[in-house]
DNA sequence: TGCTATTATGTAAGCGGTTACAAGAAAGGG
DNA sequence: CCCTTTCTTGTAACCGCTTACATAATAGCA
């Protein structure tokens, strides 16, 4: 049932039925009644794939937000992970007929900026239940990329940090460590608390004693502290799984510094899969999120919600994939 | 760019550029290769939604798989659940281009059934790794519905019970209890796991002792035991949170043969949101998870693996939305 | 070489909607 | 009551791609 049938059936034209589709304004309300009634008798659903290609015409804007602290490192390419989540983002909106512009994520924005906003992508793990509210009271869809807030429902993009975690330390196990340390980054970043989730739930389950450092990621500061207090405390691990690549490289450096060996004598597992790692000494083993499809996604979920009035928000993770290279055993 | 624009600078018609796009077998190797070279000069990228529209003779064949224990109860409205989900999935299929089969997980399938198959959806909480392999190694893609399976990666959609117990925890806190109880079905069961957690969690989070009781929820057998042993060890709880509607319609007329009072004496809160708990006496609190919605998140997603060559699985999780109705405070 | 069987390419009609534009109907003004 | 303005409705082109069918090119064979 397509509409040129319903409008047969109705006796108006495919431009009728269509505009009573749309709720147009200029159709008298006899022939909507009648060509909704017809609409109701055949029990019509309208073709979201037509309906995406015909109205071509109106491209999606939306905005993609990203901390200032995030983008302001976005062209170092010290931030590699959001540059290629951002990527995504832009190659699934060309195939969707959407423009897209980022913005930082403390700008005010104007209404006038707003008025032809279709969605919003906001990006990383500085986005708060505050900045959903602002768009969500302005009836503007939102969809959030690497972060998740439980108190919020709202759209949201991330990579299973629980089960990849959780794989990374079977792996270990499976090599017949038990000293497993894990350093992360602050825990109220979704990502990264989801990990140590997954992290202290396998030790526990395997009967090891979880053993965790905070490291503060964001200034990168000297970690030589960190590992001085967990080498005398705790003694040398037989592996460490870090929260992050970065984080992961930095352990390294460090403990080389303390000349401890990797993989030698500690194996290292980070968690991102960053190109930078690839070519570091050593290769360094990690669990690769796909960062260009979580963009990717995070954009057609929008446009989903933005025409097809998909109303229930959803969580979307992403699973990782475990890719052993030189820093681990 | 679209094909017509490579057409013309490819100088050929638009049927080759389509032929070489999808890897027909009539094209002349030195035009394919003129092609593919404007192709990728191009960086062209073809429209989904215009593709979709134009193969619509293409219809796309999914066979829904059902446990023989749940398929079996689906007509008996027993199963409200699974019979609202695979409406769902039928909608959206009928939007989709799509033709669906609802088989038993237990058969056998054969080959020739196997030959026209685009998609297989997976449907409950009995769905195996066993079951996902078969169909991985044949190389039909495949969704689960309501089931997640940690150790394979398998594209599946869930509700979101972790957030959903604990919202409900959250809750009957705030209504100043602290004597809960948790009521579940079999842990195995994923769906079932993951609300126990997020219970579990939430009460530790706040201090509470978590106290809960498994319950055969696939028989329905004699509640009175469980609730009898409860009562003798840890007394009268001041709220319940069940597994699921059914479990927590079954306590409720267990409570009642002990003279214990809903929800004067205690408050009880189910999961699920069938449309039985809303008629029942008294009406059901619960945490409604969006079935139909299920259902056809999964079509979709399936499509989507079908045709755009998704590869990265994922996981879908649906929020659920608390229902407060007579049964509890 | 001439005739047929293949193979390669082009033409154009859809797929199911939207919308610019044209035209007809109703309303308003003098 | 006629002319202009506004409101409704219809016609048909178009969105980007696929594919049946027609046609042109090439190959095969006697």
């Amino acid at each position: 049932m397509n509409i040129r049938e319903i409008a047969k059936k109705a006796e108006v034209s495919t431009a009728t039925v269509s505009r009573v589709l749309n709720n147009s304004e200029n159709v008298s309300s006899a022939t909507r009644e009648k060509v909704l009634k017809v609409l109701k008798e055949y029990r019509f659903e309208m073709d979201p794939w037509a309906k995406h290609l015909a109205s071509k015409r109106n491209i999606t804007h939306v905005l993609i937000m990203v901390s200032r602290r995030i983008l302001g490192s976005l062209d170092l390419k010290s931030k590699e992970f959001y540059s290629i989540v951002i990527k995504g983002i832009q190659t699934a909106a060309n195939m969707n007929r959407s423009v897209t512009e980022i913005v930082e994520m403390e700008t005010n924005l104007d209404e006038e900026k707003l008025k032809n906003v279709d969605g919003v992508l906001l990006v990383g793990g500085d986005t708060t239940a505050e900045h959903v509210r602002f768009f969500k009271k302005i009836g503007i869809p939102v969809v959030l990329v690497d972060q998740y807030i439980p108190t919020v429902k709202v759209d949201c993009v991330v990579s299973n940090g629980y089960d990849g975690a959780s794989y990374a330390v079977k792996y270990l196990i499976s090599q017949r460590f038990k000293k497993i340390v894990h350093i992360h980054g602050f825990l109220n970043h979704f990502g990264f608390k989801d990990r140590y989730n997954g992290y202290v739930a396998t030790m526990e389950q395997n009967n090891l004693l979880p053993k965790s450092y905070e490291y503060n990621d964001e200034v990168m500061e000297d970690m030589k502290p960190l590992i001085d207090k967990m080498l005398n405390v705790y003694g040398v691990p037989e592996a460490i799984f870090a929260s992050n690549d970065p984080i992961a490289m930095k352990v390294i450096e460090t403990l080389s510094s303390f000349h401890i060996k990797v993989p030698e004598d500690v194996s290292v597992i980070g968690f991102d899969g960053i190109e930078k790692g690839k070519h570091f000494t050593p290769p360094l083993s990690t669990l690769k999120v796909p960062m260009h499809e979580m963009g990717s996604l995070a954009l057609k979920r929008l446009i989903d919600i933005v025409y097809n009035q998909d109303i229930y928000p959803v969580r979307i993770s992403l699973f990782t994939e475990f890719i052993k290279r030189g820093s681990s055993i």
